[in-house]
DNA sequence: GGAAGTCTACTACACAAGTCGGAGGCTGTC
DNA sequence: GACAGCCTCCGACTTGTGTAGTAGACTTCC
């Protein structure tokens, strides 16, 4: 069953990331933008959405002005986090390795992701012998 | 929208891990192996999801035998690929780049996965100078 | 003060996913 | 050959999500 942690939709999540692209926003800013991300969807629509978004908590709106604004309460990281886990759980038992490979493997990564990457390892894997299950 | 390119939920990908697992089962071993796993589930609902997934082309069927046997007919890689390909795209703009470094941040991999990685990060960014663009 | 435009609130509907019960068929065994 | 047990088939209900229309309130501007 492994409740999702964060319980949106596709078209819940493509609202949210307007939000976290432009900040606080109205309804008509966030239909702007989606349509301008070619997306066919309606006024009233985006509306639900953020009305449900809101009730799930994960929006939260101001109306001191004319049209209620709206703001992430939660942000990419948390949505990403849990996600991430999700996806791990479901497919990989957890174990984060084999999706790193993958990942590594079949994505293309910048010279700097890579570069980058290689530090982190260095250091993680250096000082200690690595790989020891203490955070 | 970014229409899934596998369609699948949660309780179906369980009984479609019962299936990778095992390998081909009917439906009351799979109940059996997801009650072991603690699920609480009734025979007819397993019974109703290897139906789905049949429809969906995700598992065949042969019933040579009294009982229906059913077997998975897309591995584990090709929805994990998918279901990653979404992640992506869903909040990170299909860069994997930021993916890798969180994961490689937060969840603590083996030695040997480590290892790996570099070797395989070495080989990339070596000889051709890494990470360009082109697909 | 009335017309035009904008905004919110409410309602509705379709479809997918998760869940399961009951009817009816086959089989083995006293 | 009747009963128990297992299996499949089919239908059904519920909830969540995606989608949007309509009604009514509010604003603004002539």
């Amino acid at each position: 069953m492994a409740a999702r942690e964060y319980e949106l939709g596709a078209a819940e999540l493509e609202v949210l990331r307007v939000l976290w692209d432009r900040g606080e926003s109205n309804v008509r800013d966030v239909l702007h933008t989606l349509h301008q991300h070619g997306r066919r969807i309606a006024y009233t629509t985006v509306q639900t959405m953020l009305a449900r978004l809101e009730q799930k908590g994960f929006v939260s709106s101001d109306r001191s002005e004319a049209a209620f604004r709206y703001r992430a309460a939660i942000t990419r990281d948390q949505i990403s986090r849990s996600r991430l886990r999700e996806l791990l759980e479901q497919l990989y038992d957890g174990a984060a390795g084999p999706l790193v490979l993958q990942l590594v493997r079949t994505q293309r990564l910048k010279r700097e992701e890579l570069e980058e990457l290689q530090r982190l390892i260095e250091r993680l894997d250096g000082p200690q012998g690595g790989g020891r299950a203490g955070r």
